[in-house]
DNA sequence: ATTTAGTGCAATCATCCTGTTGCACTTCAC
DNA sequence: GTGAAGTGCAACAGGATGATTGCACTAAAT
């Protein structure tokens, strides 16, 4: 657990917004086009489709042409690994917490480096 | 999968800053006051003590008393459920769209509902 | 060719966020 | 009590962000 991986921090980013939330949840019942999208949103389609270079950045969404429109569809991967490794980090924090306890009861008073 | 838990998109928007990353970087080494945090970022105490707040607000962190001073630490239970929910989401898009690769194959186009 | 639907780009605006400085308050040490 | 360390709150500046409007471009349909 060194660092956080940019990609995390770029998914973070753009998972921190409610109108991309409520973009991916539509993309969840289908790929749809940034108009498609507006029509169901209460944010002009121009909005809509900046949120979803965002989210395209972060690889939580991909086009594809259809005739003269272009479909976006959720994808997992990006999202699947980023949330591997918050998980790994959440449990490593967890076990720092218990170690601590441990020493606690054994009488050591664990203070800090540096 | 319903909708995201207003817990995911707090900690994703806590998760979405690189000053942030950096002081719970720092806190996997050991809790930490404000100023102790402040002596190894480029940024002023009262800063950091803002982004504690956030991180705070997120279940990221939580902070104790020891004499005058408020020690900060990463706490990884909330962190981990969030995880846990973003990788069954992450789980889902790609089933959906092992799915839609499976209708094709057979032959059935898969169009929008709606 | 004209119309219509879908898209992209640029300029603009309001708002939020991050970071700063400055000051007041508490608490430990002397 | 005095000084120093740690904190909190408030006001302010700068930059990023989300959303809007307006116009131009492409591609399908008539």
């Amino acid at each position: 657990m060194n660092g956080p991986d940019r990609t995390v921090v770029e998914i973070c980013s753009a998972l921190g917004d409610d109108t991309r939330w409520a973009i991916l949840r539509r993309l969840e019942a289908g790929a749809a086009s940034a108009s498609a999208l507006a029509e169901g949103l209460p944010v002009t389609r121009q909005a809509i489709s900046r949120h979803l270079e965002i989210l395209r950045g972060a690889g939580l969404v991909e086009r594809e042409r259809h005739g003269r429109e272009l479909r976006y569809r959720a994808v997992g991967t990006r999202l699947g690994a980023a949330a591997n490794q918050l998980g790994l980090m959440a449990a490593a924090w967890d076990r720092r917490l218990e170690l601590l306890r441990e020493r606690a009861t054994s009488g050591t008073e664990p203070g800090q480096p540096g």
